[in-house]
DNA sequence: TAGTATCTTGCACACGTGTTCATCCCCTAA
DNA sequence: TTAGGGGATGAACACGTGTGCAAGATACTA
C-alpha cells in the first residue's frame, strides 16, 4: 500500500538493511550514500512504520495519560505541561478519560496495554497496588499524580494538600476571622480529607476548636455542587464569616450562591479556593487561592518518567522526586471579618 | 519479553493460528478448544501486540486529534465529546497540541503518520489544501473541525459564526441598545471575520450603519488580551453601552476591565460571550452568551469519522454531514441601556 | 606481491500476529 | 466397505523494520 523501506532500496539500487541504516544515520554508510537515500526517501514521500519498528525494537515512543476528564481546567493544565514536555523528545501521547469509572479504566489500561505504551502517567484515584505492579511488571514505566494511595511507588508526584489548606487557614486566622468554615468534596477522597486536617491542624495551633457545624461536603468538584452545603451554612443560626473551599470551582459555585443570598463577598463573607485556576484571577471578586503549578506538575511528572524510561529496572528510591509546594496568591475575594 | 501468542499455543498444546482464532471467537474453532483457549490465555495474562495485529491488518484502531491547546475550555469539552464517542468503539487517541507553531504542527502530523493512525480530527487553522490531500492519499480519514478554510473538504463540521454574531446583536438591538461594540481575536483569522461579518449584517438589518470606532480587536482569545482594546472603547468621547465579544474568555477579560473602571455589567455595559464555556454561568454576572454544541461537536464529529473510517474511499459529497446551530443564552450580562 | 586490517554492504533471520491453503480425521450415505 | 464431504487444525507465508554476521572491496603494510 504505502511506500515502504524496501521500495527506497529499489529505487537507490541497494538493500533495506542500507536505508535503514541510512536513514537512521548509522556512520558505517559512506555520506555519499546516506545523502542519496534520504533524497529519494523523500522523493517517494516515504515515512517509516513505527508499528513494524516497535515490533522489532519493543519500545513505541509512546506515553499513555489517563486522567478522569480532559476538560477538568486543573487537569487540562497538568496535561499542557506533559504535552510541552514529552513532544520534543518525540513521544506521541495516548490521552484517555475514565469518566470517575473503574470499569472504564480497566478497559483504558487494557488498552494500553496491548498497544505496550513505554509510560503511564495516572492521575486516577482506582490504582491498588496490585494494579499498580501488574502495570509494572509489563514493563511499562509508572508515574502517579495525585494519587489517593502516595505510598504504592516512590514515583508519585502529588502537591501538599495539608500545608496548602493550612496557608489558606491562616491567612484567614491573620485578617481575624474566628468563625471559618470549611467545604470538602466527598468524591475525591484522601485529597480532600488531607486538607480538612490542615484545616483542623491551623485551628488547632491557634488554640481554637472546629465548629463541626462548619465542616460541610460537596457531592463532586463543580461549581453546582457548592448550592447545598452553602445553604447549610447559610441557615445556621450563627453563619461563618470565612470559608476555605477544596477548590476554586466550588469557590466559583460558593460565591454564586452567596451573591444570589444578598451577602457580599468579601465585606461579609470571606472565600478562598485552591489550585488557581486559569479563571480564578478574572472572578469577580478575584479569587484568593492556593497556586498548584499545575503545568509544571505536568512537565516534571513527564520528565521524571522519561528518566524512568531511559533506565528502566532502577526501582531505588535513590531517585530525586521533584516536591512542588506552590504557594498562597491572596486577591480580592477575602477581606478582615465585617464590624 | 512478554507473554506471546506462541506461548499460550504451546500451553494448550495447539498451534498459534489455533489460538488467534479462538481469541477472534472464529466459529471454525471448537467450542471446548476455545474456552480452554482463553483460560489459559488468561491464566498467563496474554495480551495481544497492537503493533503485531496492526502490521498485519494495516488498521490501528487509533485516532489523532490536534487542537491549538488542551486547556483551552472550548476544545477541552470538544475533547470530551470524542472520547467519549470512540472509546466505546475501542479506538484509542492520539492527541497533540500545536500551540498554533505550524513547525510543531508539522512534526506532529508527521509522527501521526508515521503511526498510521485510521483517521484524524483536525482542529487547526493551518491546514491547506495540498496538506490536508497529502494526509488522505495516506489512507487516513480526516475531518476538520472548526477551520478557517472550510471548503476543502465536505467532511468539515463548524459552528455558524455568522448566524450566532447575528443573534448577539440582535438581542443587544431588541434590548435599545444603539451604541454597539464589537471585540474580535486577530488570531483566530476567519472564525474572527465570520463573526465580524453576521455582526454587521444584522446591524444592517436594522437599519443602522456600524460605527468603525466600535470595531476593536484582541491579539488573542484569552481574558488578557481584552484589556487594550477596552480600554479603547472606554477612552471614546462616546463610548458604547453594548459589546459583543469573539468568545466568552474575552467577555471575561472585559468584565474585569469594566468593573475596574468602575462600569457597571450590565446597567452601564451590557456584554455578550461566545460558546457558553463551562465558566460563564458562574461569572458574576452570569454571562449572555451563544451556546456552542461543544460536547455533540465532538461526539458527531467522532461518529462521522467512524463512518468514514468504516467505509474508505468514499469521498462523495453524499454524505449527511450534521451541521450544529447552537442558541443564545441569555443570562444577567445583558440589559437595557442607561437612561 | 601477498597478507591483513578496515570499511561498506548484503543475506538471513527475528519481532508477533493474521490468513490462505492443505491436511487429517471422523461421520454419513451408497 | 468405501467414497465423499465437512469440520477442525496446522504449515507456511506475509506484514515492515532492525540487527548480527559474513562477504566483498579497498587500502595499507611488510
Amino acid at each position: 500500500m504505502a511506500v515502504t523501506i524496501k521500495d527506497v532500496a529499489q529505487r537507490a539500487g541497494v538493500s533495506h538493511p542500507t536505508v535503514s541504516r541510512a536513514l537512521r544515520g548509522d556512520s558505517s554508510v559512506t555520506l555519499e550514500t546516506t545523502t542519496r537515500i534520504q533524497q529519494i526517501a523523500r522523493e517517494l514521500g516515504y515515512i517509516p512504520s513505527a508499528a513494524a519498528r516497535s515490533l522489532k525494537t519493543n519500545r513505541t515512543r509512546v506515553v499513555g495519560v489517563l486522567v478522569h476528564r480532559v476538560s477538568d481546567p486543573f487537569y487540562s493544565r497538568v496535561i499542557d505541561g506533559i504535552q510541552d514536555t514529552l513532544h520534543p523528545n518525540a513521544y506521541s501521547i495516548f490521552l484517555a478519560s475514565t469518566n470517575n469509572d473503574r470499569t472504564r479504566q480497566a478497559e483504558i489500561i487494557r488498552a494500553m496495554t496491548e498497544r505496550r505504551v513505554d509510560g503511564l502517567i495516572l492521575c486516577s484515584m482506582f490504582i491498588t497496588p496490585e494494579y499498580f505492579r501488574e502495570i509494572q511488571a509489563r514493563g511499562a514505566s509508572v508515574i502517579l499524580l495525585h494519587n489517593r494511595a502516595a505510598k504504592i511507588t516512590p514515583f508519585t508526584l502529588y502537591h501538599n494538600d495539608r500545608y496548602g489548606a493550612r496557608q489558606m487557614t491562616r491567612h484567614l486566622l491573620e485578617l481575624g476571622h474566628t468563625r471559618i468554615a470549611f467545604l470538602g468534596n466527598t468524591r475525591a477522597g484522601r485529597e480532600s480529607a488531607e486538607r480538612l486536617k490542615g484545616f483542623k491542624q491551623e485551628l488547632d495551633a491557634a488554640g481554637m476548636t472546629p465548629n463541626p457545624r462548619y465542616i460541610v461536603h460537596a457531592a463532586f468538584g463543580q461549581p453546582p455542587a457548592a448550592a447545598e452545603p452553602i445553604q447549610a451554612l447559610l441557615a445556621l443560626a450563627e453563619p461563618p464569616t470565612a470559608l476555605v473551599c477544596f477548590n476554586d470551582s466550588l469557590a466559583i459555585g460558593a460565591l454564586q450562591v452567596l451573591h444570589n443570598a444578598g451577602k457580599r463577598v468579601p465585606q461579609d463573607w470571606s472565600v478562598t479556593g485552591f489550585d488557581n485556576i486559569t479563571i480564578a484571577e478574572f472572578m469577580n471578586p478575584p479569587l484568593t487561592t492556593f497556586d498548584q503549578p499545575k503545568y509544571s506538575l505536568g512537565a516534571q511528572a513527564a520528565n521524571l518518567l522519561l528518566r524512568l524510561m531511559e533506565s528502566p529496572g532502577t526501582d531505588d528510591s535513590t531517585w530525586n522526586i521533584p516536591s512542588l509546594r506552590g504557594e498562597i496568591l491572596v486577591r480580592g475575594s477575602t477581606a478582615p471579618p465585617p464590624h
